[in-house]
DNA sequence: CGCGTAGTTGACACTATTCAATGTCTGTGG
DNA sequence: CCACAGACATTGAATAGTGTCAACTACGCG
């Protein structure tokens, strides 16, 4: 990311920003409520690998993909985040992978430094950035273990984790393609187009376009999915 | 994990723990110096998933295992520690994963809440933890990277990363069985051991004995990992 | 020496990938 | 409104890579 936002943490005051916090899942946070507006357009590049973390985003909509590159150029979708979600807060300080926007999204920023600096004194915040951490780790974890099963329940899973993230339990619209699901499932866009067709013919879903997802049976789901 | 050490974090003040700190890996930091020494035998629970995370670790000798069951019965290592490497230190208040020794296995354990008070007016320590967050943050994403790759790149990456951290070029000595090795790459033990072979027919490892290591050529290991 | 555990090897089955063709959607310009 | 291009998605057939099941070997320990 070059472009830095005109709007200091300090934009707190302003009820805009505000109004943009609420508007995340009806959830307030500290860190929503100090983040400046900014808007990315389909597949831009937010930030690189390697970067120096200098902010840390929240999604207001629209959706964001983290990703590596491996040296023989296939990708691995390291996390989608979805609105509301916190992502750029790396533990360390430069970026474990590149994050670009999946559509047109919107995110607040803030200055990493301002809310570390922050956290050291005021201890709800402290806390917000561990449970942040916390919650990253368990993605990770959750994700190692959907790599190690067989496509179907790959997908499955993967449905489950997207209607439980939408808070949904009977139709879920997917903001990313079908490679962007291949990269994040360690599978091929082939076997995972094949595998919603035949979750399709075996009844658990229904795909009134591509993108949309509708689950006929959210438990045979979960259970598919192990 | 149910026997509680006797000796609390205070033992900061005894030499022995010192000493113990002093000898892994020759590097000092504060969790060391505060931990209360413990032993465990092979295979033994040093803690269980979704217990209370009461307690930090350091692994002082021997092997460290935390693993994920799966209800179809399958395993999964989420990772390994050896001597020098704390675990057992979630960012949540509840152990992610089990935890068991591979062999005999010495450690010291320090009250997790002892070290979280304490980081909150020691910054050196704040950062300590954060910084053990990062490394976490880190391996699993490493992780993640090997379990889409071929078997032939999981166990070269498997024994490059396990190279590495034994700052090691020439041999290692894998602490873990078979079984264990192939539970952490994804794969089954007996693709496992067919790929050791193979490596070893094509000049790029030897294995005097099946828990021996010796890398013939590191850097063709390094780019066959990718 | 014999037993049990850990590791290796072989033959075969099965799942996911590869390569290629076809189908569908969306936005643009006529 | 329709035709078209280009991106995205689905489907099919052949292949490669792992898993499965079973037999066999090597090692450590009583």
């Amino acid at each position: 990311m070059q472009v830095v936002p005109a709007v200091s943490f300090e934009a707190s005051r302003y009820p805009s920003n505000a109004r943009a916090a609420r508007a995340v899942g009806g959830k307030m946070n500290t860190i929503a409520l100090m983040g400046a507006p900014m808007r990315f357009s389909r597949n831009a590049e937010i930030y690189g690998e390697d970067e120096p973390a200098e902010y840390l985003y929240q999604v207001v909509s629209g959706a964001v993909r983290t990703y590596k590159v491996l040296e023989d150029g296939r990708r691995q979708i390291c996390a989608f985040y979805l609105p509301g979600d916190i992502f750029g807060f790396e533990a360390g300080d430069s970026h474990m992978a590149s994050a670009e926007a999946i559509g047109e999204t919107h995110v607040l920023v803030v200055k990493r430094i301002a809310i570390m600096s922050r956290a050291d004194h005021e201890k709800d915040l402290a806390r917000q950035l561990w449970d942040a951490t916390a919650q990253e780790l368990r993605r990770f974890q959750e994700h190692m273990l959907l790599l190690i099963k067989s496509a179907e329940e790959r997908v499955a899973g993967f449905l489950v984790e997207m209607a439980h993230r939408a808070a949904k339990t009977v139709s879920v619209e997917l903001p990313m393609s079908r490679q962007d699901i291949a990269d994040y499932l360690g599978l091929t866009i082939e076997t995972v187009s094949r595998t919603f067709t035949q979750l399709e013919h075996s009844g658990l879903i229904a795909l009134p376009t591509s993108r949309r997802v509708e689950l006929r049976n959210y438990n045979a789901l979960r259970q598919l999915s192990a």
